[in-house]
DNA sequence: GATTAGCACTCGATGAATATGAGTGCTAAC
DNA sequence: GTTAGCACTCATATTCATCGAGTGCTAATC
């Protein structure tokens, strides 16, 4: 267990490499307010946290800086998470308010704020259009020859895609269709979407039936298609200021690793859904982000859960900062109401 | 004017400095099989195409490197840029063709394409929508306070935005709104339809009159929206394995500029519409590409003009290659149909 | 027993001095 | 007109000494 001085010299220690990203000595340490004791005194105490494995030194003669147990201890012990500044959060709610009633622009501008406040680059990933429900599904002819499939869900979500016929479609035919559909499927969930439709198209004996199987085929597969949710990036070039990502070393696997939209999507989707929480370092287990650590949150809107929200920094990043303008941006968030 | 010799070796030092990103002397190009003159030959001519601007030295004891008046003196007058190889614009064509039929999953892939060709990075404009004409528009109520707006071109283009009603709207004010700017602005040119709208509005005296201007200003809202032509990135990663972008004083402008969205597209739709283009060194007037050269060019699909593509990489880029490249791109492009 | 002063020691950072070598410009010979 | 020869230049690499922040240990002090 560690002492009341230890834990004082750690969080100092900490906060003090947090600021300067230098290794920081027993002498600064001593000059401190809060730290009224000898340089040796604290040098003794520094010996035993380098023990426990929550510090330790570059070389010989430099000062100490965190490892990742250490700033685990930090975070778990010395961080408070659920205080919510009442003032702040009423605040960032009118900033977002103040945006749109679109949710894509809302957490879009989300992301952004998040990333201003902090100086750190975040990533936001948008609803989940799978659960939401068919409003009307559509299919326009353009010419003979091809046409767009639309497709509107209760969130107003919209997807479409063109698509190409062999030969003309008959007017009625394709209303029919459209009528058929907007009958059964109304209300299924985008996810179920495809199965669905191959299911009413097996029940069914009909005039027209060649076209109109071709027809449920088109409509099958731009549902089909993967449509990945939305994903917004903000202050990417935050990353600039970063004193540690001022090599082409550090800074390289970072950029590309953040440029490659499908897989952040698909690390965002896959993180264990929880209110906040705080990935340090290798934790991430994301060898580009090895010198990163990572605050994440789903976050809800207007009632619903919504999306996830990241904040990527590096290891040395302000925890105690960043998770408190996590709390705000979610909380507000969640108390936006859509319909303005 | 430059003597025969003179234009051997000016097109050995670019030839060889675009390889090798290193200043070539006179002893290194006289052991070239070319060029059979002793080293102290190449010296002379050297210092005469050094006195005409097109070569200049970094520093005194280093070989020479091409001024851009150099590189402009080799694109315009040692690089064949009409040629087209007709094997290898088929097999592009045939890689594109495989890809899809959409236009915007097409010009993505030959964006790709291009930046693999060429290991720089392409920036592909897809169509200005503006151009389009209106095949349909749609509101649609998602519940009592929400609606989307639905915009179709006749290039299958898809436009929407939710929209809220302060009150319900009546279903059957909504479908004769609709149905009434449906025929009155079928074909319209997207750039039109906000003034249009107006027009059309002023024009009339109806029952609902209030609700139905209301939902007017809607989709004239919608429309007004400024929805960029679509913007494809390839090959951005490329400029790390450019020498001249191995620090982050030459790195960092480039990249925060190519991140810009915004402003890509606004360079893009600004520049001088041609065939095939380059644009050296600083002659782009842009401070973040001072050091770099582009090759742009505007790009038709299908017989219809469509957008521009651009490539982007060092001052001392292949410009032969690139603008073979290039112009196997374009004309693979000009070839292909859209209806598969 | 805990704290602190004192001191030898470590080791990266900084900077001056030096060596290296690729490349040039000029001159004189071919 | 071309080439060999040579003195000169200057960025780069290397070596070496110095500096100083910081440590760990020991002995004195509270």
């Amino acid at each position: 267990m560690l002492t009341e001085r230890q834990l004082l010299i750690l969080r100092a220690i900490i906060d003090d490499y947090i600021q300067t990203a230098q290794p920081v000595g027993s002498r600064t340490l001593s000059k401190r307010d809060d730290l009224s004791f000898s340089s040796a005194t604290i040098r003794n105490d520094m010996a035993d946290l380098e023990d426990l494995g929550l510090i330790e030194k570059p070389h010989t003669s430099a000062g100490r800086i965190p490892s990742e147990v250490g700033y685990r201890y930090y975070v778990d012990h010395l961080v408070e998470t659920k205080i919510i500044d009442e003032r702040a959060t009423y605040h960032l709610g009118e900033r977002l308010r103040a945006s749109a009633q679109e949710s894509e622009v809302l957490i879009r501008q989300a992301a952004d704020l998040l990333s201003d406040l902090t100086n750190y680059t975040t990533v936001a990933l948008g609803p989940n259009s799978q659960m939401n429900r068919l409003a009307r599904i559509d299919l326009m002819p353009l010419d003979e020859r091809r046409g767009v499939v639309l497709i509107v869900t209760d969130q107003g979500h919209v997807e479409h895609r063109t698509v190409v016929f062999d030969s003309p479609m008959a007017p009625d035919v394709v209303e029919q269709t459209v009528r058929f559909l907007n009958n059964r499927l109304k209300g299924t969930p985008l996810g179920q979407l495809k199965l669905r439709i191959g299911e009413e198209v097996s029940k069914l004996h009909l005039a027209h039936q060649e076209q109109f199987e071709f027809m449920m085929q088109l409509i099958q597969s731009t549902v089909g298609v993967h449509h990945p949710a939305s994903l917004y990036l903000g202050g990417k070039k935050n990353i600039f200021n970063q004193p540690e990502f001022q090599t082409l070393d550090t800074l390289r696997p970072f950029l590309e690793w953040i440029d490659e939209q499908e897989r952040l999507t698909d690390w965002l989707e896959s993180l264990p859904n929880r209110e906040i929480y705080v990935s340090i370092g290798s934790e991430n287990g994301i060898v580009a982000l090895q010198n990163c650590s990572v605050i994440t949150s789903d976050y809800t809107l207007d009632g619903q859960t919504f999306g996830t929200i990241a904040m990527i920094g590096p290891t040395r990043m302000d925890y105690r900062h960043g998770v408190q303008m996590m709390g705000q941006i979610i909380e507000a968030l969640r108390r936006t109401k859509l319909e303005e």
